[in-house]
DNA sequence: TCCATATAGTTCGATATTGTACTATATGTA
DNA sequence: TACATATAGTACAATATCGAACTATATGGA
């Protein structure tokens, strides 16, 4: 019978955008700069088993426009954290790799965090935290597909 | 018995992100160029029965850098949507007030934004997803304490 | 094969974000 | 009251973000 408040939902992405922004800040912190998190997202991506990744496909998976995905990209290969090469599969395109140092610093990284994601599991009630998880993809799935149909779905 | 796997926190964190990214898009897309969510942010929250808010604390509200809600401000109230006046209990700082054309921009975007509410709440279970904001707001209470309190806590 | 169209990436320009340093005012204490 | 310190806001500079326009390559059909 209630009929559920708009408000809640503003209230929801208001409280994800604060997150977001907490969170960030608390990865950057541990980053060496002038790493940011847009840098470390890539490297992350890269070492969970997508080493070649190609640009296009990084830009997509992070929702950020390609000429984002360019800047991000070039200052990594400026710092040598990755490699850009011919995508040989592909002549507009190229492929991304990790570097030694590139993998050595997002291994650091990862040891850096272990100690804030136990302290979080302890700070808050992970199973909550746990069950959110399959909403929120649901939540991001629908957006992204509301992004690119307008109005009405057609018929 | 089940260790929760810490992998389980980054791809909650990951989800957030890409959420954060796609509802913004989305709001500004039905932004008046060139007005972005962070315009949009200041002119609710005056809106929320906060008008006359003082710009360090809606700096604190929003989780941002007091130099970033200057900037924000300077460009609402360039194109006439808030006036800045002296703050009358203290010299230092300022109030920010709504304009009619403020306001009523505001209520034009709600308005916008109605049909993409509802049609949010059809496309998600909207029981979950209500479901998660105590959680979500459980989690940025512990960040935004964890944001401070560096290592550990002082015993 | 030829060509229209689509796609990957870059360049460029406008604006956003944020840290540092500064000014002005407030506050607490001797 | 006088002064040390804290706080609100701004100016500036470095970098990030992102849309528009461009180049190069790919793709699909006549």
């Amino acid at each position: 019978m209630t009929e559920t408040d708009p408000a809640v939902i503003f209230r929801i992405f208001n409280e994800i955008g604060i997150i977001e922004q907490l969170s960030r800040a608390l990865l950057e912190a541990r980053l060496p700069p002038p790493l940011i998190a847009a840098h470390f997202a890539v490297l992350s991506h890269l070492r969970k088993g997508r080493d070649g990744a190609v640009p296009i496909d990084m830009a997509r998976a992070f929702q950020v426009p390609k000429t984002s995905m360019t800047h991000t990209l070039k200052g990594l290969e400026r710092h040598g954290y990755v490699i850009l090469q011919p995508n040989p599969r592909d002549g507009r395109s190229k492929t991304v790799w990790l570097t030694d140092k590139g993998r050595a610093l997002e291994e650091r990284i990862m040891v850096a965090l272990a100690p804030e994601i136990a302290a979080l599991m302890e700070g808050v009630e992970v199973e909550k935290l746990v069950s959110i998880l399959p909403v929120l993809t649901d939540l991001r799935v629908y957006l992204d597909a509301a992004r690119d149909a307008p109005q009405l779905p057609s018929g």
